[in-house]
DNA sequence: TATAAGACTTGCCATTTGGCAAGAAGTAAT
DNA sequence: ATTACTTCTTGCCAAATGGCAAGTCTTATA
């Protein structure tokens, strides 16, 4: 839960009532391995924190290919902001990479979370802004060739490639797991 | 500026006072093709709304290869947000594809609004969270290969195809202008 | 320990894409 | 009309990547 507030605090000031506030909206809960936080097909109905472990965003092409969009890992925020704003049906997955701690809000306990607490949209908005950007910037460049992508992804996510399965690192990357066995191989 | 009331609108409701107050806050400009609406290395300065022609994202690689990043169209919002927001140094480009129409906000002008129009902000966050998601969903997928892309590209900006560069559209897909030509010569 | 299941690697070959170089088509200015 | 310039296309070959199939290695479970 500490580790939800210093994030916190990183996009703006809240006094010791206030984070308390938080805290009561909060849930802590766990998620196995290969379970889901949400499932395309349905309305989002909360907004997670991971606290340790690592979720990753994915969904299913018309030709029924499973893409891997984006990792979460500790320290940030996992939501499908928008469609959970909405009460929209989401295309996308997310689901546990491996074991992980999350720290929740139910919909009802997030938009509380506005109207108990001032100043807390502004930090609510820079948030969910940096979780979306971030996603955009941290991406494998369509136009590189497989081996940069993956030494590219090594430097933004390196602590990653030792906990998840290597099939979702070449979903991500847009490589066979075939190919980027061969790209390791290389590269050692 | 009626285009940009109507955008507006869909997220939200303002009575005609309030339309007034963001038409006063709100400068009508014209960028001509090539001309650029903010640059890499500098702070953004304004925000955009695309009233006609089209935009595009882009930025340069370590290795000095100019990247595509996003097509902006007509009635869409145009910005480098977070960085905005953060007073932060961009990395990115936005210039104009085609001879431009905007409407554009001051960062002064713009905070205004917050200040001004009750009920403006969360009009403001869905308008920027829902730009920011459009661009990651509606991108080409890493793992299909060209031909595929390019065809996506076709049903999600048919509009774009007849008015920009090739050269453009290639390096958002990520191949070569020359693999691009091809690609479409075997559809035809 | 034995077995099964999943994760990862490797070989072989076909296909896709890139790089270079040249050429064709369109556009603007003189 | 001529020239220069940009955009787009094409041919040729090398390199990168995918698809299939088989094999190895690890881990979980009985």
């Amino acid at each position: 839960m500490e580790k939800l507030i210093a994030y916190i605090l990183q996009f703006g000031n809240l006094n010791n009532q206030q984070i308390d506030l938080i805290k009561n909206k909060a849930t802590e809960i766990e998620l196995r391995k290969d379970a889901y936080f949400s499932e395309a097909g349905q309305i989002p109905r909360q907004v997670g924190f991971v606290v340790d472990g690592v979720v990753r965003g994915c969904y299913y092409t018309n030709q029924g290919e499973e893409i891997t969009r984006c990792f979460i890992g500790e320290n940030n925020l996992m939501a499908d902001y928008v469609n959970f704003e909405a009460n929209a049906v989401s295309s996308d997955y997310l689901q546990a990479c491996t074991d992980c701690k999350l720290v929740v809000f139910s919909k009802q306990n997030w938009e509380e979370l506005s109207r108990i607490i001032v100043g807390w949209d502004p930090i609510k908005n820079k948030m969910v802004q940096l979780c979306m950007y971030q996603k955009s910037r941290k991406g494998p460049v369509i136009s590189q060739d497989a081996t940069t992508r993956y030494l590219e992804f090594m430097e933004n996510y390196p602590s990653l490639i030792n906990r998840i399965p290597l099939i979702y690192v070449a979903s991500y990357l847009g490589v066979t797991q075939q190919s980027l066995s061969r790209i390791r191989k290389n590269i050692r």
